[in-house]
DNA sequence: CCACTTGCCGAAACCGGTTTCGTTACGAAT
DNA sequence: ATTCGTAACGAAACCGGTTTCGGCAAGTGG
């Protein structure tokens, strides 16, 4: 055990023990000769404060809070091993540590940050996923808890943030379509009420009127979470009279769920219908054909929100708090040049359906 | 902020904070009547007691470590998410929770444990994927700090552990190929510095035995813990004058690596040669052909260790501590009924390698 | 020489709980 | 009536740091 405590470390130095508080926390009160001697025998002795001691006297637990949403977390499951190291990487340097607990929906996200902050376990928070109307926040606001959000905050919010500019991925997928030739382009989002589906959506738009495209309504959709979703709506998609030949997916999730409706009507995804994806998820790069898609350095991200949230814990530096980070294509064989018109892709459904 | 301290509970009941504190955690010297009326104000004003103000008495901080290795963490990628959803499933029942590192290898590995262990931020670990001569173990011994090891602990260890019955998997993995009519089996092993690879081999050999079979060592080959070094053992394994017909892998990416390497020399996985893993990773399921497999419920996994590890901290319960769980198999199409001979499979490669 | 600042450090309060020890009141035993 | 035991609670020490306050000595200006 430790068991060396400053008191022991006093004795041995022949002084007080504000006295080696102060010169180890360099106070100015303190001259350089006896900072220097303390460090030393401190060193030398192997003391170590106690966090829960300090703690108790500045009201700092020196840990942050990440709480994991289990309901819509599987989305994020491959990236998790990354966010936490880049978290953890950057709290090392300091003498902060990272408190990560689940669970399930926003209430039970709420309950938990609660739970943490009224035991005065942790002094800030991680928000992953931030929704448009969110409780964490609301909560967190309200207890003048520090946090920040990986996402786009809400805009009058002052609260630190750091995001991946998808809206940039969504829209150099259509510039990348429209240069194949796709001209009729679908767009399948996520979960409606998270504040990043706004953004997917957008960044979509914007890349359709920068080519002069206008977004057919009937082929936005969203709520397409899981392959199951995705093929759902890949499959009303194709069902229409009109088809789009391309595909804009804003997880890769639901674009495998698509890629599958394509191959259940007998087409072949990447080359009679293309479709494009988020995240690079594992899966997207081992299902064939290999899906194009957008990867995201979790790593940074994490090392980012951990870096913001304890400088605006310490108040070191009110610098700018908001930061944006690109992600990288991952070229796939999921989109190429258009093959036919929509008419024609409409015909080639119908008849499948009918020699079925 | 909470704010609301014992002193204001005792001062609101008119009775002096020893009193509460003693009421509160169920001291057989304070009545009934008291401990009622004191947990109703207690709940009523919102009273949470500072978990640094009582570990700072206590000793005990209620929170337990995990430190994830990030050099072979790769690998356990997926099932982080369940894992940490179990622990932190089971600790939200008590006022205990989680805290979370990163590190490199097992020299960083230790050093996170001793950081931890110093600073005094946690009480116990979990200590997942012990190596035979591990380092953290000896640590955490010679601190005399409770741990709990996913894996099967040491022999002569008292520490509580938990592990999945790999054995078993590799065992059936053998009789199932032997039921499809497989007679020349190779296994493909991870780290050989990890205890679980001692266990899967056992495992593996175990089933060779129950069938008669003995196991060839040529064909018993380690280190292939990624799918490139998959690949690279399935190409060795090709090659041989007396191939193998069936290939059971103790690492999903590792058989993963073999069916590319199957594939690259012209023949189909789980028709000309069969293949089978273990760990149950997603990819494996998207995979052509599906992977057949053994799935390991780490969401249970992360709840018992957790559960054994606050036990053998407060001493609660010395029950068996010392649990085991049986895998589930994933059964797919990477394997099947035997095709060819040895010979006949050799031939087949040695003709693609000539064509070439 | 005295008042006053400055540098450097010690004493003690403090954070919010837990735990030890002592005290009071009351009923039972002698 | 005295002694004793016991139930129920209060006072105070304690955990290990941080921070406030005050004190002492040396230096400095008048």
């Amino acid at each position: 055990m430790s068991r060396v405590t400053i008191q022991a470390l006093a004795r041995e130095l022949g002084l007080s023990k504000s006295t080696v508080s102060r010169a180890l926390n360099d106070y100015p009160d303190i001259s350089p000769a006896t900072k220097r001697r303390v460090s030393a025998v401190a060193l030398h002795i192997g003391y170590h404060p106690s966090s829960q001691a300090r703690g108790l006297r500045t009201g700092r637990t020196q840990a942050i809070g990440l709480v994991l949403d289990m309901d819509t977390g599987n989305t994020h499951r491959p990236f998790l091993s990354n966010f936490l190291d880049g978290i953890s990487s950057q709290l090392s340097h300091t003498g902060w540590t990272l408190s990560v607990a689940t669970a399930s929906g926003m209430e039970g996200m709420v309950a938990t940050h609660r739970k943490l902050l009224l035991d005065h376990k942790v002094d800030g928070f991680i928000v992953p996923r931030n929704h448009r109307d969110d409780g964490r926040i609301a909560l967190l606001k309200a207890n003048q808890t520090p946090y920040v959000v990986y996402g786009r905050g809400p805009a009058n919010d002052t609260a630190p943030c750091f995001d991946v500019l998808s809206e940039d991925a969504m829209c150099q997928a259509v510039q990348r379509l429209f240069d194949f030739g796709h001209r009729h382009i679908a767009y399948v989002g996520g979960h409606v009420q998270a504040n990043y589906e706004r953004i997917r959506r957008e960044g979509f738009l914007k890349g359709m009127s920068e080519k002069g495209l206008v977004a057919d309504q009937s082929l936005c959709t969203h709520h397409a979470t899981t392959e199951d979703e995705g093929r759902l709506a890949g499959e009303r998609l194709l069902r229409t009279s009109k088809p789009p030949t391309a595909v804009v997916c804003a997880m890769d999730r639901a674009a495998l769920g698509i890629c599958q409706a394509i191959h259940n009507v007998g087409l072949k995804a990447g080359k009679d219908v293309s479709v494009t994806g988020y995240d690079g998820i594992p899966e997207g790069q081992y299902a064939q054909p290999r899906l194009t898609s957008f990867a995201v350095d979790n790593y940074f991200a994490g090392a980012t929100l951990a870096r913001l949230l304890v400088a605006s814990i310490e108040e070191t530096s009110i610098a700018h708090l908001h930061e944006l980070q690109a992600v990288r294509i991952l070229t796939g064989e999921s989109d190429g040049p258009v093959q036919m018109s929509s008419q024609e892709l409409a015909a080639q459904v119908r008849q499948f359906n009918h020699t079925i």
